[in-house]
DNA sequence: CTGAAAGCGCTAACAG
DNA sequence: CTGTTAGCGCTTTCAG
C-alpha cells in the first residue's frame, strides 16, 4: 500500500528479519528456512516491493542472459526470427533481453554497454550495419553471433574470426532470377538498396548479375533502382517509387526482382496502377518469405529464408561459443524459390 | 585496446586525475578544465571505456527519461505511433527508453522495475491490458497515460483518474457501419476480438451494433466473428480464417467490417480465394489507416486513426501531469472514414 | 538457517 | 577547477 520507495531495508524492517535474509528469500536461495521465506515473500507481495535491477545488476558478476539487438525493428522478417530465438534461448533457460537499436544509435557500442551492465553472456545482432570495426567488436568481451545480414566474405578483414548465420544471398538471388529466366523474361529490372556499401542488397544485386551474365543476357544499368532515401529501405514507398521509375525507363519491362518481399508489395501496386497485370504484363518476385506475402493480392512469389532453421543455427552457435565447444563460424544456408501467383498465372490461384 | 572490464577507476589511475574528475568528464561537467576534458576523453575513446549504467542510475536520484511501454512491437500500427513519440520526447530533451513488452509479462510491473531502475519521468503505455488493478498503477509513482487503446469509460473504476488519450472508437466503427449501410448493404459481417472482455474489439463492435440499429438491421450473431486463438489478434491468418468463416455462414454476405487493417487485408485474400470480386460482390472495410493499406490491392477503405494528432496529445497530456499543469484526463479524437477501392469501385483506381 | 559487513561502479555534495 | 568521501540498493562472503 506503500508508495513506490521502498527497499530490501524496508522489507528487513517490517519482517523482523535481516536484509540479507530477505534477499534469499527473493533470490530463492536454498538456505533458508521455507516459513521465513513464504511470510517474507507475502509481506513483499502486501507492499508491492520490487528490487530494484540497477542494484542487484551492479552487485551481481554474472548472469543468464542473452541479447538480441535489433535494426529496424519494424521489418516483419525481423519479428518471426526474434520468436524463434526467444523460443530457443528460453528452452536453455537463459533470459533474453531484446533491445530495440535506433537507427541513430551504434548497435555494437549499445552492446558493449548491456554487457557491462547486465552481464551479458551473449549477443545475437539482427539487421544493423554490414561492416563493423574488429577492434571495437575485440572489446565486446562475450561472444556474438550476426544473424542473417548477409554472407561476410568481403565485408570483414577476417571473415572466419566473425560468427555469422545467414542465407546464401547471391545463390538465392540467382535462383529467382533463374527461374525467371525460364519463364523467358529478358528485360528483368531489379530493386535493390545501398549497392554502394556492403549488404544484403549488393549481394542480392550480384546474384541477379551473375544469372542475368549466365543466360548471356547483358545487364543493362537502366534495369536497376537503388532504394536509398531515408534509413529504413524496406518500405512499401520505396517498392512503389522503384517500380514506377523503372516502368517509366523501361516500358518493355517483364519481370522485376525485388530485394525483399516490403518492396515488392509496393512495386505491385505501382505496376497495378500503371494498367500492367500481373503477372501477364509483368512478373514480379519478393524474398525473404513473410507471413503477409501470402496473402497479398497476387500471392506473391518469393526466395524464403528459412527462420527457423537459420535462428536455431544462430542460436546453437552461439551457445557453443559461450561454452567453448565452438570459434567462431560462417554459416551459410540455402534459401527456397516458392512459386506464387506473382509470376506464374496457374499457381495457387 | 584492454579488453571490457574497465572503470571509471581505471581511466582516474590512467589519467592521473581523480575519480570525481573522470565523472565529471563523462557527465560534461561545466566546473572542469576544458583541456582535461579533452584529455581525459582521449583517453576514453583510447581505452574503450564505458561507464556502467546500473552504477550511474543506481546513484543518481533523477534522469529525464520517458518510457514507452509496447506490448505487440508487431502491429505496424504501434510502429507508427512510436515513431511519433520519441520525436516529441527528443524534442523537449527527454530520453526515450523503449520497452518491450513479451505477451506474458504485466506491463504494469515491467513499468515499475523502470520507474525504480531507471528514475523514469512518465510512462507510456501503448498497447496491452484494457483493464488495470488501480491500487498496482497507484504505485507506479510518477504519470502515465494509456494511448490508443480505447475509451476508458466503463473499464476502470474511475476513468476520470486515469490519463487516457485514443479515438472514439465506438463513434469511429459508427462511421464504418454507417457508411457501408449508406452504400445499400444489410448483411454486414464484423472481425472482431475478444468480445468478452473489455478492449477495443469490444467498443468497435459497439460501434457496429449502434449503426445496425440505428438503420433498424437487425443483429445477427452468425455474423460476427471473433478472434480469439493466440495473443496475437491482429494477424493477416485471423482475418483470413474469419472472413472464410463468416462467408461459409452466410453466403448473402455483402459487406465486412475489419477492426483492423491487418484482419482486411488477410478477410480480402479468403473472399478474393472464395471466388469474390472486391467491391463488387463484398466491400470491406478496416480500421488504423497504416501505410500498407493504401499499398493493398485493392487499396483498403479505413478508418484512420490520427496518429500525429494522437501521439501529440499524449505527450502534451504527459508532460502537463509531469509538471503539475494537469491532472490525469481522458481524451478522446475522431477518427477519419477513408473511402478507397474495397468499398467503391470508382474510388482511387 | 540467519546476521553483519564489504563492496559492485558511479555520482554528488563538500571541502579545498 | 579538483580531490575526498559517503552512499545508491543490493548480493555475497564470512561468521555464528
Amino acid at each position: 500500500m506503500t508508495s513506490g520507495k521502498l527497499t530490501i531495508k524496508d522489507i528487513a524492517k517490517q519482517s523482523g528479519y535481516s536484509i540479507s535474509t530477505v534477499s534469499r528469500a527473493i533470490n530463492n536461495h536454498p538456505d533458508i528456512n521455507s516459513q521465513t521465506r513464504r511470510d517474507i515473500m507475502e509481506l513483499i507481495d502486501e507492499t508491492g516491493f520490487i528490487p530494484n535491477d540497477s542494484a542487484r545488476f551492479l552487485k551481481r558478476t554474472a548472469s543468464n542472459s542473452i541479447a538480441i539487438m535489433v535494426k529496424g525493428i519494424t521489418n516483419p522478417f525481423f519479428s518471426g526470427m526474434i520468436h524463434y530465438i526467444e523460443n530457443y534461448i528460453q528452452e536453455l533457460s537463459y533470459t533474453t533481453i531484446l533491445r530495440h537499436v535506433a537507427s541513430e544509435e551504434d548497435e555494437v557500442l549499445v552492446a558493449m554497454s548491456l554487457v557491462k551492465e547486465r552481464k551479458l553472456k551473449g549477443i545475437v545482432f539482427l539487421g544493423g550495419a554490414f561492416i563493423h570495426d574488429m577492434e571495437q567488436l575485440d572489446k565486446l568481451g562475450v561472444p556474438y553471433v550476426f544473424s542473417t545480414i548477409g554472407n561476410l566474405d568481403g565485408r570483414v578483414e577476417s571473415a572466419e574470426k566473425v560468427a555469422n548465420v545467414a542465407v546464401d544471398d547471391v545463390d538465392a538471388a540467382m535462383q529467382a532470377v533463374d527461374y525467371l529466366i525460364s519463364l523467358g523474361h529478358k528485360k528483368i529490372g531489379i530493386i535493390s538498396e545501398g549497392l554502394q556499401l556492403a549488404s544484403v542488397g549488393q549481394l542480392r544485386w550480384k546474384g541477379y548479375l551473375k544469372s542475368l551474365q549466365k543466360a548471356g543476357i547483358a545487364m543493362d544499368p537502366k534495369l536497376t533502382y537503388e532504394a536509398n532515401e531515408g534509413i529504413e529501405h524496406y518500405t512499401v514507398q520505396n517498392g512503389y517509387k522503384g517500380a514506377r521509375t523503372l516502368l517509366d525507363n523501361n516500358p518493355e519491362m517483364s519481370a522485376l526482382f525485388c530485394i525483399s518481399d516490403v518492396l515488392a508489395m509496393g512495386a505491385c501496386r505501382a505496376l497495378i496502377d500503371a494498367g500492367k497485370k500481373i503477372p501477364e504484363d509483368i512478373a514480379v518476385v519478393g524474398f525473404d518469405g513473410i507471413d503477409m506475402g501470402d496473402y497479398f493480392i497476387p500471392r506473391l512469389t518469393t526466395i524464403k529464408q528459412p527462420q527457423e532453421k537459420l535462428a536455431k543455427a544462430t542460436m546453437s552457435l552461439l551457445f557453443d561459443m559461450i561454452n567453448k565447444k565452438s570459434g567462431p563460424q560462417n554459416l551459410l544456408y540455402p534459401a527456397q524459390l516458392i512459386i506464387k501467383e506473382s509470376t506464374e498465372l496457374s499457381k495457387n490461384k
